[in-house]
RNA sequence: GCACCCAUAGCUCAGCUGGAUAGAGCGCUGCCCUCCGAAGGCAGAGGCCGCAGGUUCGAAUCCUGCUGGGUGCACCA
């Protein structure tokens, strides 16, 4: 049930019936008119814009337009009352008993707030897709509960997503982990060892040194790269994703697919991708303009493979092979997306981080090129992470050992207040992370602002459950028909906006409008709680009214289901009581 | 030098894809617990929506140009 697409049903059917009987003239689209909320409550419930937008095609009068819509609206019964205002707003009410029945929605659709936007259309978030070179960090917890948050809407809004990591293990950062894993080795053997330059010294690697130990023995030590860099490539990337993987488990992110670099070498992959680029003629032999700005000391021109990305908006043309013919990181990634498309997604989304900024217009570039504009990607980009602690930033550095990584955050402050608080901002503007502020049990803190509202809810529920049957098959079935007043209803209201909200946020790919969307709702509820210390009856439980109490509790359990299904978007689990 | 992102209250940020008098939290001022959880609520002060143009019935929102900040800019991934 979505409210606003239900009046707006009957708004498009008025229109017709206007178009029938003569007073606006026939051919006229309506894809445009809207129904929302109006900015000002007093207004009205609803509002329409049908008569603005339809005017000029029309070559009519908006107010006229308004004027005959009125009355039409009108005789819907749940159209209470339609009022022409400012250039042509049409305001309308609703009846109580509407609102009433958003509750009972809410309590017996299971399915209530979900959508069928998607149309089960195929569609692939990737993200996290960090190297398999250590453990995950912030700025990778960031894009890793975008991306979650981003695929479960979207799940919720009626596609069929397919959530999948892309293991970057064929390049040369591969190589450097191999390496520094064979010095961990060597270690593990009681040598001393120097991490030098171009090495990885982090401690999570002492333990993988040591596994090769215990399953190789002394087999490599002594011995050039030659015979061992094959072997500790594989072994330490395999440790690496099972340490990547328990990362993610951390935050109680599953994926569905995991698809490895590796897997495209060797197997005509790549080389097919790029013949099909080829065949459209965006495949050349040529030479690099040198970059305008600071220019590299060891610059030089060389012919290389290139992609015409410019054909494509792009400001340069990309490489594909290097001059010595090994291809760029680029190529596989072009069979990849290539991959994505014969998989046959209708819309493919990428997350990453702010620094791949410059990699989203070759990417798009690549996408619309093998599939022929029929496959739209976005790409989001997530801002970095800036840390507090005791109020001050907090710089990273790997070196002075102050990394901080996705365990560390998951570890002080949880899974949940982690996932909330990083979606309380969109995803293209920074996000403050301040350990001790995330933590603060005020309405400052959103995630505690929502989750105490969750509380409190339970709280009535356990109380009023003393004299009378709050079950929810017995709530599903209660009598409404009390719930009139205008806290109450402003509550119902904003549960009505639940199913309109999910597909704007899931058009846009923003699930943070979720978490301001439950952050509003928790207001309004504690709102109505506060109004039952002055309104004794307004509060929720009323000791000896049965119905009027179940009613009551139908409804802020309607809140609850809402939150728990708002808050289960964002991966986020609500403590029963604080 | 070029590209992308950002600019809204003293601070941190929303603003539902072009609608009505621009909203919330913090901070500041003042109220509300013999009362379902005050971990909350109510009210007040606080704005040239960076600047200048443009598009139209109508712009914080779309376009152009500036200004200021962030990020990235051959053959690393």
């Amino acid at each position: 049930m979505n409210l606003f697409a239900d009046i707006r049903a009957v708004v498009i059917d008025s229109l017709d019936a206007l178009v029938a009987d003569g007073t606006l003239p026939g051919g006229l689209s309506f894809d445009n008119v809207a129904v929302e909320p109006p900015r000002d409550p007093a207004h009205g419930d609803m509002a329409t814009n049908a008569a603005m937008v339809l005017a000029k095609p029309a070559k009519m009068n908006p107010r006229a337009i308004a004027d005959a819509l009125a009355g039409k609206l009108t005789a819907d019964a749940r159209i209470a009352s339609a009022e022409v205002a400012g250039p042509g707003f049409l305001n309308m009410r609703l009846t109580p008993d509407v609102w009433q029945g958003v509750v009972k929605a809410a309590l017996t659709d299971a399915d209530y707030g979900k959508s069928t936007l998607g149309q089960g259309k195929k569609m692939m978030v990737e993200y996290v897709s960090a190297n398999p070179t250590g453990p995950l960090h912030v700025g990778h917890t960031r894009g890793a509960v975008f991306g979650d948050a981003l695929a479960t809407l979207l799940a919720y809004a009626g596609y069929d997503v397919t959530k999948e990591y892309y293991i970057n293990d064929g390049g040369g950062q591969v190589d450097v982990l191999a390496r520094s894993v064979f010095l961990r080795y060597q270690e593990a053997h009681g040598q001393e060892v120097a991490f030098e330059d171009g090495t990885y010294p982090g401690d999570y690697l002492i333990p993988v040194g040591q596994a090769l130990k215990d399953k190789v023995g002394d087999a490599y030590i002594g011995k050039g790269e030659d015979v061992w860099l094959q072997d500790i490539r594989e072994f330490s990337t395999e440790k690496m994703m099972d340490l990547i993987r328990s990362d993610l488990a951390a935050l109680n992110i599953e994926m569905d697919n995991f698809f490895s670099e590796k897997s495209l070498y060797g197997t005509g992959l790549i080389e097919s991708a790029i013949a099909e680029l080829k065949e459209k003629g965006l495949i050349y032999q040529g030479t690099l303009e040198p970059p305008k700005g600071k220019m590299p000391d060891d610059w030089e021109a060389r012919e290389q493979t290139l992609f015409k990305s410019t054909d494509f908006g792009d400001d340069q043309d990309r490489a594909v092979q290097k001059s010595d013919g090994a291809w760029t990181y680029f190529a596989p990634d072009i069979a990849y997306h290539y991959d994505k498309v014969n998989r046959g997604f209708d819309a493919l989304i990428n997350v990453f981080g702010a620094d791949h900024g410059g990699y989203v217009k070759r990417m798009k570039a690549a996408v619309s090129a093998l599939s022929d504009n029929k496959v739209p990607l976005d790409i989001k980009l997530t801002q970095l992470v800036k840390l507090y602690k005791n109020g001050e930033p907090f710089k990273m550095s790997k070196r002075a050992g102050t990394f901080v990584t996705l365990r560390d955050v998951v570890n002080q402050v949880g899974a949940s207040v982690t996932r909330f608080h990083m979606l309380t901002r969109k995803n293209d503007a920074p996000l403050d992370f301040d350990f001790a502020k995330v933590l603060e049990q005020s309405k400052d803190n959103p995630v505690f602002y929502v989750n105490y509202a969750y509380a409190r809810v339970n709280s009535a529920t356990a109380k009023a459950s003393a004299f009378a049957d709050v079950s929810p098959a017995t709530l599903a079935a209660t009598d409404l028909s009390g719930l009139t007043s205008e806290a109450e209803l402003t509550v119902a209201k904003k549960l009505a906006e639940w199913p309109r909200l999910v597909e704007i946020a899931a058009k846009g790919h923003e699930p943070h409008k979720i978490a301001f969307y439950l952050y509003e709702l928790a207001s309004d509820f504690h709102a109505l709680y506060n109004k039952g210390n002055d309104d004794v009856s307004l509060r929720f439980v009323q000791e000896g009214d049965v119905s009027t109490t179940q009613a009551k509790i139908a409804l802020i359990r309607a809140v609850s289901v809402v939150i728990v299904a708002g808050l289960g978007i964002l991966g986020v689990t609500p403590a029963e009581e604080m």
